[in-house]
DNA sequence: GTGAAAGCGCTAACAT
DNA sequence: ATGTTAGCGCTTTCAC
């Protein structure tokens, strides 16, 4: 590939007038722009980022790591992000860390070692403190998306996930049912604690009695295997009326289960659960969701992470985002 | 952040030895070794893979970039990218063309300022040709998926798109369908026109007549407000029994306007589509769908292009996937 | 087994 | 308005 110096041999100029062409910075007299430019024209010339980013300290890219790139619910994050990223005339560097520790480590890694300019990041759980310090003696900004870590205290856009379980649990007790089952997300992951948090308070202000049993924890990724039958086996007055999933993903899974037991939603099973399917249950409104607005917390944590680069210095800010009870099919009344 | 210098200053030795025992190659005393790693880990040192990229021009980073984040098909193909590309030692890039062709310009300039070692490609329509050229000048080597692009000769992952169509379509017509709509991507695709030419040899072979009118061309992205309502207002001889969407989202949008008239699908309509929905199908098997094998589509994309990036000199290998044609609720019988 | 020198492609700082 | 020099952090080549 050509570089300046080819660009300058070939306009007869020296490297750093083709330098300050590319740039636009500098004064270059009108008559040798046009040449050189014609002359980048001619050879085809792209600019090397990575020269440039060596001696620049800066790459002009930043990295969203997220959690599970087919959930929709992170893609439209994602979406936002990389609108708001473009606007500011940043590039965008996707990274998928498939709810996996280590597959988190090695992404933090490539972001290390490429000095990207910054960090969107959704954590996979508690552990990814590890991770957060490593920035931190590094010096890389980066933004919580979706998750809090306990002791790390910088700026992130959240969701507010014990107020949303809580509104939904009571709008399902509000439609009768009285004995709701939870399936939870791991306890190491912030949301999980919180929407299990919220789903216990709005029981306690309807006066139910917690059952333990009723509580399942699994994990926020897809959980192929995972089965409610020693629930719906149980006696008429034991067995859950309505199942509230910690995420979509885990609902999905509920879903599946639940039809292959033979059963219908909401005839025999009423399911609710946090965020929605993006475009699908625009189209195919079924699910009861307390959704969250994706995109905004891609476009704003952007935000929060550009003002970040900026000014190092500046008190961590968080934002919490609400969210929407929306009530559909798949909740029935009791 | 640590550079080699440091480390080699700490460990009092020079640099070339810290950077032969970073990249395990030539001799160096086992002692030595030793006590190079150690000032690593105490300085955390990380390798600067921007200056190593730059000199020997090579990131072992390789893009890939597909036309619409939000759906299923391309995030589980990315999926299947990002492991095979992980296991052979690479780190994966994603970027996301959103169907815009300017968009898919960015990308591109991205791609090749930061000199990565390959691309995987799905083209967002025949005009990507101008993006490929561009790359083939720059010597970067890539692999198309999902879509061919005429006028470039390459390897390629591609679906059979013809012979999809034309099944499904049949099997609608074994349904007791005869006015079939076909709602299409738009004509610069060949994935579209390919399934066009699907739907047109099923109706043929059963003696249908094409009735030109019953063709919607549109667009591969999200339609916010596309409609069916003017083939539903139609005199009950002359409106369309079924409708085939050319993928997923479009079978989405359909979907939308069906439920926004009042009608019931698969009752008042049927609806089949190319693409399936990943894990919300798995979990609520509604649509009928020629189903591609997503993840194959990357991780074989993956294979071809590292072979690329090890053999120049090659010649193209196209591989076609098959597709699978599953009927489920969304088409009822006439 | 280890080190010194040169250079990857670019830009910042300082000439002219 | 344009050019020269130096150096970003690393590896390749060659010398010891």
């Amino acid at each position: 590939m050509a570089t300046i110096y080819d660009i300058a041999k070939k306009a007869n100029v020296s490297a750093m007038t083709v330098s300050r062409v590319i740039n636009n910075t500098g004064r270059v007299s009108e008559k040798t722009r046009d040449k050189v430019k014609q002359v980048m024209e001619e050879m085809r010339y792209i600019p090397n980022s990575v020269a440039r980013c060596l001696v620049t300290q800066e790459s002009k890219i930043v990295s969203l790591l997220i959690t599970d790139i087919t959930n929709p619910f992170f893609t439209t994050m994602a979406r936002g992000a990389e609108d708001a990223a473009m606007r500011h005339g940043y590039r965008l560097m996707f990274g998928n860390s498939d709810e996996s520790f280590s597959k988190e480590k090695d992404y933090v890694e490539m972001i290390l070692s490429m000095r990207v300019d910054g960090v969107l990041f959704a954590p996979s759980g508690d552990q990814s403190k590890e991770h957060l310090e490593w920035l931190q003696r590094q010096n890389v900004p980066f933004v919580l998306l979706d998750r809090e870590v306990p002791g790390i205290d910088c700026d992130a856009v959240l969701g507010d996930s014990l107020d949303g379980a809580k509104r939904m649990v009571a709008e399902m007790i509000r439609y009768g049912h009285r004995r709701i089952a939870l399936v939870n997300g791991a306890q190491d992951v912030s949301t999980a604690r919180e929407r299990q948090a919220g789903y216990i308070e709005a029981l306690q202000e309807a006066g139910i009695e917690l059952d333990e049993s009723l509580i399942m924890q699994t994990s926020y990724s897809r959980v192929q295997d995972l089965s409610v039958a020693h629930w719906m086996e149980l006696a008429p007055e034991a067995r859950p009326t309505a199942i509230f999933a910690a995420n979509n993903m885990l609902a999905l899974s509920v879903l599946k289960s639940v039809r292959s037991l033979g059963l219908r939603v909401p005839d025999d099973l009423s399911i609710a659960c946090f965020d929605d399917f993006g475009w699908v249950e625009e189209a195919n409104p079924f699910f009861s969701v307390a959704s969250q607005p994706a995109y905004e917390f891609g476009e704003q944590g952007m935000q929060l992470l550009l003002d970040r680069i900026k000014n190092r210095e500046e008190q961590p800010r968080q934002i919490m985002l609400p969210c929407e009870i929306l009530m559909r099919e798949s909740v029935g009344k009791v």
